[in-house]
RNA sequence: GGGGCUGUCGGCUAGUUUGGUCUAGGCUUGUAGACUUGGGCUCUAUAGACCCCGGUUCAAAUCCGGGCAGCCCCA
């Protein structure tokens, strides 16, 4: 009976906790290759929510959607040199058609700059066509070689990428921003898990980037989950691919880059971070069903009339936007139904059963805290609306905390240590700004700077690592 | 990157240590029916499996090798 269910306490052993939500809640399923999962009619509902949501974000500010091929030329993912080191030792090819082989070896696209940028080169002439801002949704294949899990790392996976191109470096910083203000709008006020922002550090930034801005969510387990990243490319492909226009000066320029991608790591975090022992727990704006309605229909009782006011509730809330479904099948009954939709992590259950009808009221269950309450039937509607805010904003609350107390400022190497073994999480600690510190910390910890805040203090101490003076304080975690 | 472990009906598993009444058992699910329904009811009937390739052997779910797939832990 129980494994039916989730088997395992989030908090006894996270991981296993993890894959077992994901596949019995019904999100994803395995794939029969290696690294490969199956986006399950949930999970793609909730990616299609996040379509719907960053769609209409990026569409009020001008950005276009458009679909490039899959297929990379060899020659070029290998036009920026830092780019093509980056990416080819994850890269997949396709080197024979049918029979014959390739004259150029075609790459799986591990991301698309390059394919964009050459296209852009032919686009662009006049300051006139510029910015342009050009967004695609699509898969990408990144043969990785590390453990796979799913949605968090898989070969293949769902994202958007944005490319623009713009005239000046101002321009270019502005798209940079303007962007990681949607992303870190979707990740608080939609999938509830709220962020710190920065900028990445030399060794953690995009391959071919002048720099990349970060999104960091921290994990139950204490583990930071990197959420999405926009970049400035400054004019390194400009340069390669040669984008130039001719300004208003009559003078050849090129053009200023910037790209931004979330991917379905997103559903992966939800999970994560809202998730309890009984499943899945989705945010209502993000939830593919924010409402079930179960009746409780007893023997002897009239059903009939139970399930008449199921149905009048429903097409009250449907009308209102709210999407719910009324659970009528006869063959499970109500405490099965209950257990399901839990799992599921449905934010609002609704029972109608006869003492309900009798009083005239329904019994309202937040996914959330399993609170139930009683409402008259005339304020059903505007209850449920009210609860699914207050679900929305508690999520949201509680993961807040949960950063919070997952933030540790430490003064010395020692502590850095300690605390990372002890508890996880981010770690601020003050940094001379040089690599080599960096990439020590990472051999002898695991643990990387996620990102260099944008509110800048000064450095309590000096470098925690060789001592130096310190420039600033930056976050350290262990990664996803 | 390193280490450990696992693969048996759709799901969870017994059987593997010590090869042989295993004609592979149970629970759950599916299907048909009855009974129930405020937290995964109960009963009856029925369906359904040894990951793949090779080796050892009179005999392989069991032992050996390889492959494929998955999980966990550490960095």
């Amino acid at each position: 009976m129980s494994d039916i269910g989730v088997t395992v306490k989030k908090n006894e052993n996270f991981s296993e906790w993890y894959t077992e939500v994901v596949l019995k809640s019904g999100l994803a399923d395995y794939a029969p290759i290696k690294g490969c999962m199956i986006f399950r009619e949930l999970s793609y509902a909730i990616w299609e929510k996040i379509q719907e949501i960053f769609n209409k974000k990026i569409k009020a500010t001008g950005h276009k959607n458009v679909y490039f091929p899959m297929f990379i030329p060899e020659s070029f993912l290998k036009k920026e040199a830092e780019h093509f080191a980056g990416f080819v030792p994850e890269v997949a090819w396709v080197t024979q058609g049918g029979d014959s082989p390739l004259e150029e070896k075609l790459a799986v696209r591990p991301t698309s700059e390059t394919i964009i940028y050459a296209t852009y080169a032919k686009w662009i002439r006049s300051w006139r066509d510029l910015p342009i801002k050009l967004n695609q949704w699509c898969n990408i294949v990144r043969w990785e070689t590390k453990a796979t899990k799913p949605f968090l790392r898989t070969r293949e996976f769902l994202w958007q990428e944005g490319h623009t191109a713009h005239a000046t470096k101002e321009d270019s910083d502005k798209e940079v921003m303007d962007i990681l203000n949607e992303y870190r709008d979707l990740m608080e006020s939609y999938l509830a898990i709220p962020v710190l922002v920065g900028v990445k550090t030399d060794n953690e930034k995009f391959a071919g980037a002048l720099y990349t801005t970060t999104l960091e969510a921290i994990m139950p387990d204490g583990k930071a989950l990197q959420m999405g990243t926009s970049h400035n490319l400054g004019q390194n492909f400009a340069k390669v691919f040669d984008i130039k226009y001719i300004g208003e000066d009559e003078k050849e320029h090129y053009v200023w880059q910037t790209s931004w991608g979330i991917s379905t790591r997103l559903i992966g975090a939800l999970v994560m971070v809202h998730g309890d022992d009984k499943g899945l727990v989705i945010p209502p704006k993000v939830a593919p069903i924010q409402v079930v309605i179960v009746p409780i229909p007893y023997k002897g009782a009239d059903s009939a009339a139970i399930m008449a006011k199921a149905k009048e509730v429903r097409e009250k809330l449907v009308e209102k936007g709210i999407t719910t479904i009324l659970d009528d099948r006869e063959e499970y009954t109500p405490g099965w139904k209950f257990n399901e939709w839990e799992l599921k992590g449905v934010p609002i259950r609704v029972e109608i059963g006869p003492r309900d009808l009798k009083q005239e009221q329904v019994t309202l269950a937040r996914r959330d805290t399993y609170q139930k309450t009683a409402v008259k039937l005339d304020d059903a509607v505007h209850a449920i609306e009210k609860l699914l805010e207050e679900i929305q904003n508690s999520l949201y609350a509680k993961a807040k905390a949960a950063l919070a107390e997952k933030i540790t400022t430490v003064s010395s190497y020692n502590e850095f240590q300690w605390t990372l073994e002890a508890k996880g999480g981010f770690i601020k600690a003050a940094w001379c700004g040089h690599s080599r510190c960096e990439e020590k910390i990472k051999e002898e910890t695991g643990a990387t700077i996620r990102l260099r805040p944008f509110e800048k203090e000064p450095p309590i101490t000096d470098c925690i690592y060789c001592g130096a003076k310190a420039v600033e304080m930056v976050y350290f975690a262990r990664s996803y």
